[in-house]
This record gives C-alpha cells, sequence and structure tokens, in this order.
DNA sequence: AGCTCAGGGCCATTA
DNA sequence: TAATGGCCCTGAGCT
C-alpha cells in the first residue's frame, strides 16, 4: 500500500517565484540536465511552490516537495543539530525574499509542513532511496492525474448516471462567487441528485428522472483561492478569520432543492464559515470542554493529542478544493456522479486522516513499517470516526452532515437508497444519536481515534509493546478526562468504550460496501480509498 | 542492466 | 566567517 506523503501537495497559490534564479533546462552537468529538463516536461510537481518558501520545488525532500534551498537548509539544521531561537515571537513570514532572516522560523515551518527530521540520514550514506519512497509514489500519482485531467485524458472518466440540468446562476452565487464564474461549478455543472450516493440507483431504487430536474446544486464554491494556501501556525489568520462567506452554504441550493429535496445548507453551522458566524471544532457549542485547570498529566497529554488535530475548516476547503479540480478538469457536461463525489470527499477525508497520523507526535515514535500496517489496519475506522464526530458536532436532527457543510435528510436517504445503504446509514445515525446523548466532547474524540489508530493486536505489528503502551496511556487519559470532567457521568468512560465495537462493524460494513462498489467499477480506481480495500483484500 | 530520484557533499556566493 | 543554495554524485530500489 502507498500512503499518501506526509504533506499531501495542495494546489499552491502561485507563489512568490523571483524569477528562478536557475532555470532546470539550462542546467550544467550531464546526468543532472536530462533529469531536470525531463522533469520540467513531465513532472507536474516541477511547477509548484516550495510550501516553506514559495521558491520552486526540486523534488521530494525529507518527506515532501520543496526547494533546493529548503532541502539543503533542513539538512544542515539536522545533521549539525542546530538550536535556533526567534527574536520575534516565532511568527516571522516566510519567503523567497525573507527566509533567511529567520532560521528558527523557517525550521519550525518545515517541520510545520511535514519534513522528516528521520529522512535526514544519520549515517550520511549517499544515495539510494529513502524509506518514505512509496509513501511519496502515491502522492506522485494523484499529481500525475491532475496533469492528466488537466490535458483532458483522464485516466478514468465518471459515468454520468444522471440528467444533467444546468441552472442559471443565482444572484447570490454571482456576487459571491465573482472570482469563479468561469469556473464549470458555478455554471451549474454540478448538481443536486449528486448528492445522493449512486448506490441508490443500483440498489434496485432508481433515482427518480423528474426529481432530478429539481436536485439542482450549485456546488461547492471556492469564493477566495486564498483560503487554500496551506495554513502555518502563526502565519495565516485562517482560523480566525476564515474568509468564508455565508455563500458557501447558502448560495448552493436552489429553492427547488429545498422544497423537494431537504437537502439543506446551513451557513450557522457550517465549519466553513468565517469566524463571526461559524464555530469550529473547538468552540462548538455542542462539545463541552470542562478540563479541570488542576491535577495530574492528563491535560497536557490530552493537549498533545489535540495537536495537529484536523482542522474541519481546512478539511472542507481541501475537499471542496478537490471536487472543484474534478469538475473544473471534465468540463460542463461531465459530471461526476453521486458516488463518485462521495469516494471523493472520502477519499481527501481519508487523506487528511493519514496526514493528522503521521503528524502525531505519539504516531511518529512508532517504526514507519507499524504506522503503515497500523493505518492499513484502521483507516475505515477513522474515517466512520471522523463522520461521527462530524455528526454529533455539526449534524442536526435528522441530518446527515458532509465534510463539504451541506447537509442530506437520513429518511430520505433512508427511502431511496437500497437495503445494504439504509441499513448502514440507520446504524450509523443511531450511534450518533448515542454519542450525542454522551455528550462527547473534542477530547474524547481524539481519544477514542488513538484508541483506534494504536491498535496492539494488529498483525504484523512490529512494536507491539509500544502500540500496547500508547493505547493504555490514551486509555488512562480518556478515563481520568471523563472523571474530571463529566463527574457527574461516572459510567461515561465504560460507555465510550463500548461504542468502538459498534464503530468497528460499522466500519466493515462500508468496507464491504465499498467493494462491492469496487467490484462493480464503481469505486474510482486512483484513489487512496481504493488502495485501501485493495490492501486489505489481497 | 539501466534508469530513477532522493539524500549527501562540495563549493561559490551571500549576509 | 558562518550560512546559504545550486549543482553534482551516489546508490537502493524499480523496471
Amino acid at each position: 500500500m502507498d500512503l499518501p506523503g506526509y504533506h499531501p501537495q495542495q494546489t499552491q497559490p502561485p507563489g512568490p517565484h523571483s524569477g528562478d534564479p536557475v532555470d532546470p533546462l539550462t542546467l550544467g552537468g550531464p546526468s543532472t540536465s536530462e533529469e531536470y529538463k525531463t522533469e520540467s516536461d513531465s513532472r507536474p510537481e516541477s511547477a509548484e511552490s516550495c510550501p516553506i518558501c514559495g521558491d520552486k520545488v526540486s523534488g521530494y525532500h525529507y518527506g515532501l516537495l520543496t526547494c533546493e534551498s529548503c532541502k539543503g537548509f533542513f539538512k544542515r539544521s539536522v545533521q549539525n543539530n542546530k538550536y535556533y531561537t526567534c527574536a520575534e515571537q516565532q511568527r516571522c513570514p516566510m519567503n523567497l525574499w525573507q527566509r533567511k532572516r529567520c532560521p528558527s522560523c523557517r525550521f519550525q515551518k518545515c517541520l510545520a509542513v511535514g519534513m522528516k527530521r528521520e529522512a535526514v540520514r544519520a549515517d550520511r550514506m549517499r544515495g539510494g532511496r529513502n524509506k518514505f519512497g512509496p509513501l511519496y509514489r502515491r502522492e506522485r500519482l494523484i499529481k500525475q492525474q491532475t496533469v492528466f485531467h488537466q490535458a483532458n485524458t483522464a485516466p478514468y472518466r465518471i459515468k454520468v448516471e444522471t440528467t444533467q440540468i444546468h441552472r442559471p446562476v443565482a444572484p447570490n452565487d454571482l456576487q459571491l462567487m465573482s472570482s469563479h464564474r468561469s469556473d464549470p461549478f458555478t455554471s451549474g455543472a454540478f448538481h443536486q441528485s449528486h448528492i445522493y450516493p449512486s448506490g441508490m440507483e443500483q440498489s434496485g431504487m432508481p433515482m427518480d428522472c423528474s426529481m432530478n430536474t429539481d436536485r439542482v446544486i450549485t456546488p461547492p464554491s471556492l469564493p477566495y483561492p486564498g483560503l487554500y494556501h496551506r495554513s502555518f501556525p502563526g502565519h495565516l489568520p485562517e482560523k480566525q478569520e476564515m474568509p468564508f462567506s455565508n455563500s458557501l452554504a447558502s448560495a448552493h441550493f436552489s429553492v427547488n432543492q429545498l422544497n423537494s429535496f431537504s437537502t439543506r445548507s446551513t451557513p450557522a453551522s457550517s465549519p466553513c464559515l468565517t469566524s463571526s458566524s461559524t464555530t469550529p471544532l473547538s468552540h462548538t457549542p455542542n462539545l463541552t470542554h470542562h478540563i479541570p485547570s488542576s491535577a495530574s498529566i492528563t491535560p497536557n497529554f490530552l493537549s498533545q493529542l489535540l495537536e495537529g488535530d484536523q482542522d474541519e475548516s481546512q478539511l472542507c476547503a481541501k475537499v471542496l478544493a478537490s471536487l472543484q479540480r474534478e469538475q473544473a478538469n471534465r468540463g460542463k457536461h461531465d459530471c461526476l456522479n453521486t458516488f463518485s463525489i462521495m469516494c471523493k470527499m472520502a477519499d481527501q477525508t481519508l487523506f487528511g486522516l493519514v496526514e493528522w497520523a503521521r503528524n502525531s507526535s505519539l504516531f511518529k515514535e512508532i517504526k514507519v513499517e507499524d504506522q503503515m500496517v497500523l493505518l492499513q489496519s484502521c483507516w475505515s475506522e477513522l474515517l466512520v470516526l471522523d463522520h461521527l464526530c462530524r455528526q454529533v458536532t455539526y449534524g442536526k436532527e435528522g441530518c446527515i452532515y458532509l465534510v463539504t457543510g451541506q447537509q442530506i435528510d437520513v429518511l430520505t436517504i433512508i427511502s431511496q437508497a437500497g437495503a445494504t445503504l439504509s441499513a448502514l446509514v440507520s446504524r450509523t445515525q443511531d450511534l450518533v444519536s448515542k454519542l450525542k446523548a454522551l455528550q462527547l466532547d473534542r477530547h474524547e474524540f481524539i481519544c477514542l481515534k488513538y484508541l483506534v489508530l494504536f491498535n496492539p493486536d494488529v498483525k504484523s505489528v512490529q512494536s507491539r509493546r509500544q502500540v500496547e503502551q500508547t493505547q493504555e496511556r490514551v486509555n488512562r487519559a480518556l478515563m481520568e478526562h471523563t472523571q474530571q470532567s463529566h463527574p457527574g457521568q461516572s459510567d461515561k468512560f465504560g460507555q465510550l468504550l463500548l461504542r468502538l465495537p459498534e464503530v468497528r462493524s460499522i466500519s466493515l460494513q462500508v468496507e464491504e460496501y465499498l467493494y462491492q462498489r469496487h467490484l462493480l467499477g464503481d469505486l474510482p480506481c486512483n484513489s487512496l480509498l481504493s488502495e485501501m480495500l485493495h490492501t486489505k483484500h489481497n
């Protein structure tokens, strides 16, 4: 299995290129010039900017695509055990012109975006491939796929299942999406009908074509391209000032769809909105935070666990960007079908989860081989937990809250989906209700994620003891937290643990369902999702 | 066996 | 003078 790189590359904004100091095409040297030549001709990443300073990337270095300069800087810093201090407040801007000013912030950013210290060889041996090779390949595959799409030669085409109706862009859309008018999304190429899993059609419940005409949706739009810049702690004020307007949710649904489809936008609860109107996970009223400042080491440990936890708004933005890219590469008349959209969402979420795990300090402590084995084992459980967390946090009664901020009426799904999907949805919603009743908070969710991730029972785990110890540690932290934050609910800890088998069971059912769809050829083949499924079934 | 590509070293340039 | 960054070498893994 190839897992995505530690830093799944996002579409970077045009970096502050200074006119590249060295044109790869004109590099001297026999072998290198040829290599660079072919790279710049064929490799998508050659056009990207370094996530640290915005300079031109020269390849994968220590875990992600960076420029030659940051590669060298990171190497020297690690090899020489450099310890830098920032003269400011560790918030120095990092770009091509200022990267030399503060090595402390530069190094911190290197780590923050995912450069791996352990990829710098202690023995200084030259040549060869590092142990992350397979991890890089996955990312490259995705990128190449994007390039193929851009060349309008997509490696796989997703069949259009439903009638396509192009609705005129609502005035609201025009106003809010002015910078993206040419985007196929804003011209209505994305449809409400696609919000429903296509399993509904294939499972003996064909979609009503007449309904499709009403199911017109303006897809998630990206009003602010800047939103998709990779964030850096203290660097971009994204969390505080997500420049996402109400457009995201409110402008995406037509009146028809509201009437006929029960698919609702929820501006107030969308994680993709501005700080004034939205409440990110950590500030969500649904989630209670009553951690006593006193006592034990648990709060610190819990904070450690929460570090690097996915930001819902960023994930939302990523998924939207991905969907938009996908659709943009297809054109007006070749829309993604419902199932493909769902897979894309799941795939991006999975990417995020893998990224979360691999950036977690606890996870980094175990061998890379074990990391991969553990992720292979629990990816679907993590997806289910992630979904549950989203429902508990943002979901309204009777609705399923998508990672894109959209909501679907559960009853509509159940009434139209096939038996398998209906059962799955019902089971999941039951679990959501139980978890809501338990008033699960963010700390508890993150603990559950870690408990699922650090599973010592997974076959072929080498550092079993270490995994076990970490799991026990998380378990203890969860227990202490539930006792301290919810003293009235003496059994909360036990109740939480009792939910895990159900999570496991649902996840297996999800895998089974996806695999069936995969056998039918419905699953996009070049997805992390399909790779994970393949790995398990092989 | 040849190719690929990521890590390491070298060294001219820069601050 | 130390740090930077561009270029080239190396060699494990892949085809």
